[in-house]
DNA sequence: AAAAAATGCGCAATCGATTGTACAAATTGT
DNA sequence: ACAATTTGTACAATCGATTGCGCATTTTTT
C-alpha cells in the first residue's frame, strides 16, 4: 500500500505515452492496439492502480453512489434488505448512501434532495406510511436518477420494483389456520392505503371465500401493526358474539399484542386461539408458543433489486423497459397455529 | 426543483463577478468585501446553490464519506449504531458507506481497501471477531484517514473510540443476581481476545469477589455467545458437583440458548434458576420469562462517535489528542432473574 | 505627500478521468 | 505508385470548486 494513490497519468510517464491513452486502453477502447492495451493493462497490475471515483464522478456527472431509502434501519426486514443489496453492489464497485425516513413524509422528502445532491445515479426505496403521492419522487426522474422499489412500493411509470407476493403469503398463512381446523379468523389488517397491507387482505378474503367461509365485516380489524395495535385489536374481538377461533395478522407484533392480551385473559395459544403473524421478525422463534409467520425473504430481496440496478444500469436500459418482480414468500409454520387435539 | 445544478459559475455570471470570488465568499474568506459576501450569500440561496461534492472533493483529495465497518449490519447492536450515526452526520452533510465483515478478518481487510479507493476522510469500526492485530488498520494512518473504534475496539495509537462500560454493566448485572439471593453463578463468557469480554468478565469477577462470594474456576465457561454456547454451557454447568444458581452470560442469545435447555431439563426460570443475558436484543422483551439484560445503548454510541468524528474533522485536530468516551451501560431487570419467594 | 500596508478581486492552474478532434503512420484499394 | 481508408496516439478542453499569485485600488503610516 503506498503513500499516494497512483493515476492515469503516473501510468503514462511509466509507459512513455499519454495519459488519454492509457484511460481508452483501460476501457477497451477500439481504436488502442492490442499491444498498447496489455502495456497499460500489466503496470496497470503492478501499481495497482485504482480508478480516483470523485474525478470519474465529476467528468460524467453521475456517480456510483446508490442512494437507500427506508423507514428505519434498525429494522430487521430492512437491514437485512440493505445487507443483500450491500453485498450485491459492493462487489461491483457501488457504494450505499442510506437515508432513514422514520415514516414521515417530510424525512422522505428531505432524504430525496440529500441523494440529489449527493449526485446519486440511482434511488432504491422503501416508502414511508405517510407517502400516498409519487409528486415528489417523479421529480427525479427529469433529473436521468433510475428508481427502485422494494417492499412498499409506489407503481409508477418507469420505475422498477421487487416485492413478496404478499397477497399469496397471505393466502397460505391463512389456508394454514383453516387447515389445522381454526375457521372463525380474525385478520388484524394494517393501513389500508399501504399496498402490501392491501394484499394481504385480499390473500386472506382468497384464502376465507375458497374454503367456504364467510368472512364477516368485524372480522376485519384496521389497526397499527405493533404490539398494541394487536392488543386493542384482541379486545374488540373478543366482544363479538359468534366468538373467535384465530388471528391472522398481517405483522408480527401484533401478533405479539394479541398473544400477550390473550395470555392475561387466560385464553391459551394455540389450543384455544391460533395466532400467526407476518415478517419473521427473529423474535417469532424465541417466544413461547413460537409464532407462525411469514418469511418476507429480505435479503434475497435485496440482491434482486441491486442486481436489477446493476443491470440497469451497465446496460443503459430505460426504466420504461422495467418491471416488477414478485418473491415467493416462505410460511414458517411454528407452534402458535398448531392446536393439540 | 431545475433540471440541471447550479454551480458558482451560474452564481458568478449573475452577479458580473468571478466564480473564484463567488468561492471565497461563500466560504468566509477574509479578503472578500462584506457587500460582496451578502451579495453572493442572497444569490446563492435564491437559486438554492448546493456545492457539488465531487467536484469538492476531488480538489480536496478527500471526501465528506465516511466508512463504516461492522460484522454484520443486521444485528440489532449495529444497526442501532448505525441508525445513531446517520442521524448525526446526514445532518452535517457527511455520508456513510456501509461495509460488512461477516466476522472475518479477510472481508474486514477487503473493506478497509475499499474505503481507501474511496478516498473517505475517516473510517468507523467495530473489528471482526477474528481481528487480534491492528497492522491492517495501523496502515490507514499514514493516508491520513481518522480512525474511530466503537464498541470492539483495538487501544491504538492516535484512534478514538467509544464503547459502553462493559464491565460495569456485568457488574450491574452480577450484583443484581446476588441480591436476588443467587449465589451459584455461572458465568458464560466469550472470546478472551475480544476486549468486550474479558471486561465484561472481569465485572462479573468484581462482584463476586465484592460480595465475598468464591468463583470457582469451573463456573467461568467460555463459549461461542450465541445459541448453541449457552445451551452446551448449561448442560456443562449441571454436571458440576456444588451445583448451579444462576447463569450471567456475555451475550442475549446465549442466555437464551441457557433459558431452552432449563426449560427443557425441567429447571424453572426464575425460581430454580436465574438467568440474564447482555446485549438487550428485542427478543429479550419476549420471551416467557423476559430476559434481564444490559442496554448497550446503541443509538446513543453512535451519535456520540459521530460527534467526535464531526469535531475532529471541522478543527481538524488530529488522531492523538483523541481519547477514549465511556457511555454508562443501563441494566434492565425483568423476569428471568427475580425468584417469587 | 510619498511610501508602506491593507483590501478586494480576477486569472489561471489544479485535482484525475474522459472524450472530441486532429494528425501522423500504416494499410488497403485501384 | 498514388489516393483513400484505417489505425494508433496525442492535445486540449471539460466537469466544478479551490487557491496561490498578481494587480489594482484604497487606507494607513511617517
Amino acid at each position: 500500500m503506498s503513500k499516494s494513490h497512483i493515476t492515469i497519468h503516473d501510468l503514462a510517464r511509466e509507459l512513455n505515452i499519454s495519459a488519454s491513452t492509457v484511460s481508452r486502453a483501460l476501457h477497451d477502447h477500439p481504436r488502442i492496439s492490442k499491444a498498447t492495451r496489455d502495456a497499460v493493462r500489466k503496470v496497470a497490475k503492478r501499481y495497482n492502480y485504482q480508478p480516483n471515483v470523485m474525478a470519474t464522478s465529476l467528468r460524467q456527472g453521475r456517480s456510483k453512489t446508490v442512494g437507500v431509502i427506508v423507514p428505519r434501519i434498525n429494522r430487521n426486514f430492512f437491514s437485512n434488505v440493505i445487507g443483500g443489496m450491500e453485498k450485491i453492489l459492493a462487489a461491483s464497485g457501488y457504494q450505499l448512501m442510506i437515508c432513514q425516513t422514520h415514516e414521515k413524509l417530510e424525512d422522505e422528502k428531505a432524504a430525496l434532495q440529500t441523494l440529489v445532491n449527493a449526485r446519486v445515479g440511482a434511488i432504491i426505496i422503501s416508502v414511508s406510511l405517510e407517502t400516498t403521492g409519487d409528486e415528489h419522487i417523479r421529480a427525479l426522474q427529469d433529473r436521468g436518477i433510475k428508481l427502485f422499489f422494494f417492499d412498499r412500493i409506489i407503481q409508477s411509470q418507469g420505475t422498477e420494483s421487487v416485492v413478496i407476493d404478499d397477497r399469496l403469503g397471505a393466502y397460505m398463512n391463512t389456508m394454514h389456520l383453516i387447515e389445522e381446523g381454526y375457521r372463525k379468523i380474525i385478520h388484524v389488517a394494517g393501513p389500508e392505503q399501504i399496498t402490501i397491507y392491501r394484499d394481504r387482505k385480499r390473500g386472506y378474503m382468497d384464502a376465507m371465500a375458497g374454503s367456504g367461509i364467510e368472512v364477516l365485516p368485524e372480522w376485519i380489524i384496521e389497526k397499527p401493526v405493533v404490539q398494541a395495535g394487536g392488543e386493542e385489536a384482541f379486545h374488540q374481538a373478543v366482544q363479538l358474539k359468534g366468538g373467535v377461533d384465530a388471528f391472522f395478522c398481517a405483522g408480527d407484533y401484533a401478533a405479539l399484542g394479541v398473544m400477550q392480551a390473550a395470555r392475561e385473559s387466560g385464553r391459551k395459544v394455540p389450543d384455544d386461539l391460533g395466532v400467526t403473524g407476518f415478517g419473521n421478525e427473529p423474535f417469532t422463534a424465541f417466544i413461547q408458543p413460537s409464532l407462525t409467520t411469514v418469511d418476507q425473504r429480505g435479503v434475497e430481496m435485496g440482491k434482486r433489486v441491486a442486481e436489477k440496478l446493476i443491470d440497469c444500469s451497465e446496460n443503459d436500459l430505460q426504466p420504461s423497459e422495467c418491471k416488477k418482480t414478485v418473491l415467493k414468500p416462505e410460511l414458517i409454520v411454528r407452534d402458535s397455529s398448531k392446536p393439540n387435539r
